[in-house]
DNA sequence: TTGCTTGTTGAACGATCGTACAACAGCTGG
DNA sequence: CCAGCTGTTGTACGATCGTTCAACAAGCAA
């Protein structure tokens, strides 16, 4: 069952070795996605990408190597469509923020998929400090990029830092239960408690009574 | 090695069932914590346990059914700490809220290993439905709780449920990141930024301008 | 067409996984 | 002190893991 047709034709296609890495890369990812991490095996993967299990530790050396630069890839994917959705809010400083918040509730971000892969890659930090180390950059790059949208919208210098921080927990939490629990709230109420919460970090302070 | 002396005294000790089952459900816990879910494997937690890795086929028939009692039981651990931070906030409803909120960024909730142990069991829904159901009904729980201290706050009951939402929201974000980054901001600043959001959960709306 | 380069395969290896089970030994009632 | 009960051990088994590597064949140059 595994070669069928010796005769019938070509028992395999040579590929140019950035697409062959790069479709491996999405067969590690979508196999992070369904199975998690303990189910990303070599076989798994090799079998999702249609491609000889040996192939993996040609192309990266080991499974350890795919799963890292399978991180690198999906954050990056991630990255760019932030980017996107900011690009596309226009001019409006708060529409700009607004965009960029919100954008984590809808696909491709807001996407059980993505979450399996992430909490995938959650569960590697413990074990790994490299994976422990890209998880830390990528999050300060995250927080340091809303920091520069929250302070085009008016918010003091000395509240960025910690404005940026909640709102990124606020958002991140909101990510994480629609994802896991898609039935208890909408995108919609998710994106209108995150304005909200905005609206309070961006207003000044009120007095109280 | 691993049976020095066989003269010298017991080589093992009988334990009461109820016992056994708890040493090895902790045991499994510190191993879902220490090494990630892929690392629990029915040898590493009999070695934590100190004990033979038959024995846990004995009380649990398999190492599924270890891992989803251990769930449970840290669960249970986690809604005990909240009940008792609640109950020594004394009588004020607020006061009640701010500390079953702000419980949730000490010991014994905001810590390093509970959150490994958490996200072990994360990575586990996508591949376990029983996991899953857990899941949801532990996280309905929660948000009923919260919605019961909110509206002893006199949050109005058409708002009970996306305020519960989004406090769970904003205090699982801030879990989560003081956890896996614990020098990125404070125990004390977690707290500011959930009571800042309760202010404005708990206060009625401020006209704009 | 022929030969070469090399991307690709698939089997083989040792290690480790979860589970099963017969033998052992700590405890307790006699 | 002795026998029986049973909690506990540790080995054995098959499956699967990551990795390695000799052989194969697709595609290109001549």
């Amino acid at each position: 069952m595994s070669t069928l047709p010796p005769t019938l034709g070509p028992s395999f296609r040579r590929a140019e070795p950035d697409a062959r890495r790069l479709s491996l890369i999405e067969a590690c990812a979508r196999v992070l996605a369904k199975a998690g991490a303990a189910g990303a095996s070599v076989r798994a993967i090799a079998q999702e990408a249609g491609v000889s299990p040996g192939l993996i530790g040609h192309y990266f050396g080991g499974v350890d190597a795919l799963v890292t630069e399978t991180y690198a890839h999906v954050d990056a994917q991630v990255s760019a469509a932030l980017d996107a959705a900011v690009a596309a809010a226009g001019g409006d400083p708060c529409a700009r923020l607004e965009a960029f918040v919100t954008a984590s509730f809808a696909p491709p971000i807001g996407t059980r998929a993505l979450l399996a892969t992430w909490i995938a890659f959650w569960s590697l930090v413990t074990a790994r400090g490299d994976i422990a180390r890209q998880h830390d950059e990528q999050y300060a790059g995250y927080r340091a990029r809303l920091e520069a949208l929250l302070a085009d919208c008016g918010v003091a210098a000395d509240a960025l830092r910690l404005a940026a921080i909640s709102t990124t927990a606020l958002v991140d939490g909101l990510w994480l239960e629609l994802c896991l629990s898609p039935g208890c709230f909408t995108v919609a109420e998710a994106g209108a408690m995150a304005r909200r919460h905005l609206d309070g970090v961006i207003s000044p302070d009120r007095a109280p009574g």
